[in-house]
DNA sequence: ATTTAATCGTGAATTTTTTAACAATTAAAT
DNA sequence: ATTTAATTGTTAAAAAATTCACGATTAAAT
């Protein structure tokens, strides 16, 4: 796995996205300006990132959709992450129905919940366990990410559930910080930090880098 | 308002979550270390961060943490936000019912849907409007930032909409590109790119820088 | 065949962000 | 009262990311 800059990486995801709806509405070719109003950046930005990779586009037409596509995925993609989650509240249930997971690139594998009334169900062919099978699961199904979607009371402890299973990252929606050991990645996903830093952006009148 | 670096206001935002842990768990003070344990950040960074904007510190003892909270909000939260929603299905719900807006930073004003049986109803206090009643609510509110938790085919509708209304800030959940005129702030939250990039940094072995 | 206009690709300059190093301060220990 | 150890705050250095400027390329127009 090379090298690249950090953020070209995350842009990446974010430009396979893009070209997966254009590819999907037949475009055969998409210029560095279409992509930059798609995704909310620039189109100098755009081509640099692209160039890190190789040379996919054409002057005068664009790059090839496919064949951007391809090359963003060769270097990009890896090999398929399997993700679990925890808590199958409102939102929880919002993530299994995510419609917007490649099954080639995340695989959900399963979902926890401490509500028996909840266990042994599944959504969208997700199927819902109680906690005590976490531990197994996860270790034989290899899952490398875990969800964390419960109430914020119990968030903490399930970080030290996913960290005892050997988890390596962990995506946290709740609402409050939970500490794991140094080596764990986290993601916080906090709806007020989203809010109050794009109306921070908005009141600062300067274009967003990357959203 | 004042210029700060835009990293560090996004921080900030995430220090004042994690003063909230801790003041409402009785806290008096903190470490930089302790907060880097809390936000996967380094201490240094934290320390660079809060001296932007002032001195909160006491040597040896760290921060007295709700000084510190009182000195971040000082600078970085403004005006409250009015924010509205559009479709209530489970992810609308979740963010109705997210516990983590302090009524004073962010208002969640109303939320609006296509389907008739949830027009009408209300999720934790909020009421549901049918799509016709969006304009003259938010301007009538002056709502800043829209969020669209509509299934895909309909977010760009949605997009145009929100822009139609005046609104200057999107925050996009569905798993699409959408595009809007120039000026108007768009941050996309997309599962799928949390989790992919998520798994690279994994793979790349590099600390987060941020989360 | 030539010109024109659109678009990519890139090296250099700039800006922003992070990290490092360390002096200053303070509470606690002796 | 002195020493020690923890912790902040800051300046400078380094690294990373973005923007700029512009040459190169190519399709379309004339």
């Amino acid at each position: 796995m090379k090298k690249f800059p950090q953020r070209t990486v995350t842009r990446a995801f974010m430009y396979l996205r893009a070209l997966d709806s254009l590819i999907e509405e037949g475009k055969a070719y998409v210029s560095s300006g279409e992509l930059a109003a798609m995704t909310a950046l620039t189109d100098v930005q755009i081509r640099k990132d692209i160039s890190v990779f190789g040379k996919a586009g054409k002057p005068r037409v664009g790059y090839d959709t496919r064949r951007l596509k391809q090359l963003l995925e060769e270097y990009v993609v890896q090999n398929v992450v399997h993700v679990v989650l925890f808590g199958v509240g409102n939102l929880g249930s919002a993530i299994l129905r995510y419609p917007g997971f490649q099954e080639d690139k995340i695989k959900m594998v399963a979902a926890f919940d401490s509500d028996p009334n909840k266990v042994d169900k599944a959504i969208n062919g997700i199927s819902i366990y109680s906690l005590d099978k976490a531990k197994l699961l996860i270790q034989k199904k290899h899952v490398e990410i875990g969800v964390i979607a419960v109430p914020k009371q119990a968030s903490q402890q399930i970080a030290d559930l996913l960290v005892s299973c050997g988890i390596q990252g962990i995506v946290n929606f709740s609402p409050t910080t939970i500490t794991v050991p140094k080596g764990i990645f986290v993601k916080n996903i906090d709806l007020a930090v989203e809010f109050l830093s794009l109306f921070w952006d908005m009141n600062a009148k300067k274009a967003p880098r990357y959203a």
